[in-house]
DNA sequence: ACGCAGGTTCGAT
DNA sequence: ATCGAACCTGCG
């Protein structure tokens, strides 16, 4: 067991977060609300669980600010400070030279627990679709039918909506914010999850079944599925096959068509191979 | 202009 | 089971 290490000092809330890296984290495609602060380098800021928060991440420790700052069990558990990361890296790290390599590059990275509706939406959204409009449709969404969070700089921000808001959006109202296709699923979503989709999904303990769950929702495929339950739920052994890691498949695991040789934590072998085949040839992480 | 983007569904083999 | 086409939109 991981012990926590917390601390409040001047307005500052400090985590115990050892190889945590924020870009990383932010920009491996499974959270589209959190954006580098300008001119702050090493700060990003954004919102979950209907908060806003202001970050950094030095030494091994993970500094937040932001009100409100009593909710260090949330945002331990939003980052997944409780898990043994090291550990994790070093199962995956030892199934293959490939993932050694990568979890070389990109250990830093943490499979966050984000808000399960937010998170059922968002990756309905993301099918055939780029990151930069991944989060301007979920912008879209949060400005029109989610709480306004005020801040103190006189700024505005927007949590994302709540079932019950969204479900109750008319399918060409969602059209009209230009979710194309997507529109009718986003709704069909919504319902289910008023229905109580996502409490059935959150009590089946084994994850095949809890994926034909999400799969039962029209919009939902296998990869959406895997990454509404490794990126909302932590369920760390869904793994998500977009193209890219068939690309990575192919290459290195041309015989595999069963994702249990990555073991337990496949969803996080699936990252890692996701920064390695995107990165690798870009400079830095060549080699 | 047209093809494509981190997918899914549907109908045809 | 597996295969291709269509689906909204925005970008190059």
């Amino acid at each position: 067991m991981i012990t926590v290490e917390e601390k409040t000092t001047q307005g500052t809330l400090v985590l115990d977060a050892p190889g945590l890296s924020l870009p990383l984290t932010f920009d491996c495609g499974q959270c589209f609300r959190f954006e580098p602060v300008p001119d702050r380098p090493g700060f990003f800021e954004g919102v979950a669980y209907g908060k806003y928060l202001l970050i950094s991440a030095d030494g091994g420790k993970l500094f937040l600010s932001g009100p409100p700052m009593e909710d260090a069990a949330l945002w331990t558990r939003y980052f997944a400070l409780d898990r043994d990361w090291e550990a994790i890296r070093t199962d995956v790290a030892a199934r293959s030279p490939v993932l050694s390599r990568a979890a070389e590059l990109a250990g830093g990275i943490r499979i966050l627990r984000q808000e399960p509706f937010e998170t059922l939406i968002t990756f309905i959204l993301s099918q055939c679709n780029n990151i930069p409009r991944i989060k301007t449709l979920v912008q879209r969404l949060s400005e029109e039918y989610g709480a306004p969070i005020f801040l103190p700089d006189g700024r505005k921000m927007y949590a994302f909506p709540d079932s019950a808001a969204l479900a109750s959006v008319p399918v060409g109202e969602l059209r009209a914010l230009k979710l194309g296709y997507r529109a009718e699923f986003v709704h069909a979503a919504a319902t289910a999850a008023q229905n109580g989709l996502l409490e059935r999904v959150e009590k089946e303990t084994d994850t095949p079944t809890a994926a034909a769950y999400l799969t039962a929702v029209p919009g939902i495929g296998e990869k959406v599925a895997a990454c509404i339950l490794l990126f909302g739920f932590g369920r760390l052994s869904a793994f998500p096959r977009d193209v890219w890691i068939k690309r990575a498949m192919q290459h290195y695991f041309p015989e595999c068509r069963d994702p249990s040789v990555f073991g337990p934590y496949a969803g996080v072998a699936q990252q890692y191979l996701f920064y390695w085949e995107r990165y690798q040839g870009e400079g830095s992480a060549k080699q």
